[in-house]
DNA sequence: CTAATAAAGGATAAAAAGATCCTTTTATAT
DNA sequence: ATATAAAAGGATCTTTTTATCCTTTATTAG
């Protein structure tokens, strides 16, 4: 579904985030280690994130990631998706015509189109803060993998 | 969404499909340029659809492709995914964890299993006969592209 | 039987994605 | 000021995916 860079992304920004709850800053080795990613790959994705005010960074001793407060109610999944893997899951063909609308559908279109909305929504309609404040358990279980 | 084998794969299929109704056989070429794509890697995917009994393939002059009638009712959009993308569509975690199950759940997966399970549901209910037959315009249209 | 045609399959090449390494910049504590 | 810690960024390498080329095998018409 998504890239391995989109997956990572997300991972580091939800830890991220879960970090910054507790007011913590957390470094680029805390980070990898805890989602279990490469570390200099990790570094890149994060670079991005950064240069797309997703994440905060700090350099220097001391220095670390983070995500303001008020940001997390603000940045949704959709929003780090379309960084880090384009649009071409939120508008692209299923069968990769160079055009997708109803106008010209593909015999797959309307079909198609329909799980691709869902998951746009899905991806929209979750910030950060939801992800971390509906998580059913409550805790970092999953980062066990 | 699907790789490029995957995309250029149902492509051919769907085409071939559509010939075999009207009793028509195709070959290699008549396919790769009907539905634009590379000759020789869309040859690659064929070998591949052709050892999975998707497609039926005649060797020699007057040879070509093509699906069986009886069997458009049976090959489902999710047999010819499974074969060429494998079934992490299906079955992986949005977040890429290792596992992916309601028991050790990331912070996405009961949001995101909804969608990859609508995905999944969709290419499982739609036969090859269905796609062509439910076409609303009932043509070859999607070719253009 | 032979020539021609078309798919199968092996080998290789090109491009993209994934990953690593090393140097530079910035900030901090002492 | 200096040493140190951490992120930024450039260069490079590896693996996977995408794509091409060429030889082999099977089939058919004449
Ligand atoms: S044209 Fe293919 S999904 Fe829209
Ligand atoms: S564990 Fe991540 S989607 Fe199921």
């Amino acid at each position: 579904m998504f890239s391995k860079s989109c997956e990572y992304g997300l991972r580091a920004v939800i830890f991220i985030a879960e970090q910054s709850t507790l007011q913590t800053k957390v470094g680029l080795k805390t980070i990898a280690s805890a989602i279990n990613s490469p570390e200099a790959f990790t570094a890149k994705i994060l670079q991005i994130l950064t240069r797309n005010n997703i994440v905060t960074s700090i350099k220097g001793p001391y220095g670390g990631f983070m995500i303001e407060e008020y940001r997390l109610k603000e940045i949704t999944l959709s929003e780090i998706v379309q960084i880090l893997d384009g649009d071409k899951i939120y508008t692209g063909c299923g069968l990769g015509l160079k055009q997708c609308d109803d106008k010209s559908p593909c015999p797959l279109h309307f079909k198609f189109i329909e799980i691709r909305n869902n998951l746009k929504k899905m991806l929209e309609e979750n910030t950060l803060h939801d992800i971390l404040f509906t998580d059913t358990e409550k805790n970092v279980f999953w980062l066990k993998t």
